[in-house]
DNA sequence: GTCTATAGGTGGATAGAC
DNA sequence: GTCTATCCACCTATAGAC
């Protein structure tokens, strides 16, 4: 399949932003890990923008495939918090950050495109979680004061922050006592 | 005088960490800045990990030093917590963000040294947090469910990746949103 | 303490054969 | 599509003169 190998430099390269940062790693290490050559990735990425910009798309298009699942199978709100937040701490627990939390990190060096397709992860997650949020209010399965979108954003950052500070302690659990209270100060 | 290089030095250093990473800048980018040889940094700072420690331990100081005046400046523990917010959201403010947060995402890639002088941080802003929403506690100025420990915790990392996003967008308010947000939820 | 000069390595990227 | 070979810029770091 021609599409394959594109696929297994995507899930290397994915790893190690996860892991190390856009910065953090290069062709070489890809080229490694798969056996190949560091011109042959130029073949699929000519450059190493296009290869992030790819990497975040992809990473975004699973990220919302996950959320649909999370309408498909939980009804009320509580429920698909806890599921939303279950997501975050299953991508700890791989030893990895958030592929766009990481480069939230980087914001600084990273190329306008990677830049804008990082928001837009951001402002997607906002907009499923508000829309949960506000089906909360409106069933009264969740309190919060203030704006949905607010306290969607609120959320998203507190997740965000704590996994990346467990991260660096090697403790999930730290995650999961920050997520759970960030919950329960929803009303779930 | 003799030390005020290495000052000059550890200003520049630091002002990049906080806006490119440690990945991201270079002795040269110091040695232009400062209008010196990439050479005569390595006289201060023989390693980049050198120069990376004493960037942390002085950030620290500094850090913990502002705290201090906080103890001496704010009675009540709600006053304290808006102090200690607001010195978060003064970094942001300069385009900046907390350098041990930065850190913490490029934890996959730090030497050892620095992985645990950046955790150092990260318990000593913990242990005062702790000590403030205890006293919140005793005094009935605070509320909040579940240890002080953790509450310090879920605060510290609330703010830490409200800070990353908020400045991917440039946004300042997006930040002081979300910390308004954290701070009423300990009943501040 | 700061300089010039340079070593030795790695970064992203390209040309051209197969 | 993948390879060999190579370019050039940049990286951290050191030696040794001043």
């Amino acid at each position: 399949m021609a599409n394959d190998t594109a696929q297994r430099v995507l899930d290397v390269a994915e790893q190690l932003v996860q892991t190390r940062g856009y910065n953090g790693f290069s062709y070489a290490d890809i080229a490694q890990a798969l056996h190949v050559t560091k011109a042959s990735l130029h073949y699929h990425f000519p450059a190493k923008a296009d290869l992030g910009a790819r990497l975040i798309e992809r990473y975004e298009r699973n990220f919302l495939a996950a959320l649909g699942r999370v309408d498909a199978q939980a009804k009320g709100a509580p429920e698909k918090l806890r599921r939303y937040a279950a997501i975050y701490e299953a991508v700890l627990r791989a030893g990895r950050m958030c592929l766009c939390g990481m480069l939230a990190a980087e914001f600084g060096t990273l190329p306008d495109g990677m830049r804008s397709d990082m928001r837009h992860f951001f402002d997607e997650n906002e907009r499923w979680l508000k829309g949960v949020l506000q089906q909360g209010k409106r069933e009264g399965t969740l309190a919060f004061a203030g704006s949905a979108a607010g306290a969607a954003q609120a959320l998203i950052g507190a997740l965000e922050g704590a996994m990346m500070i467990a991260r660096s302690y090697g403790d999930v659990d730290r995650f999961h006592a920050a997520s759970e209270r960030a919950l329960k100060e929803l009303g779930a």
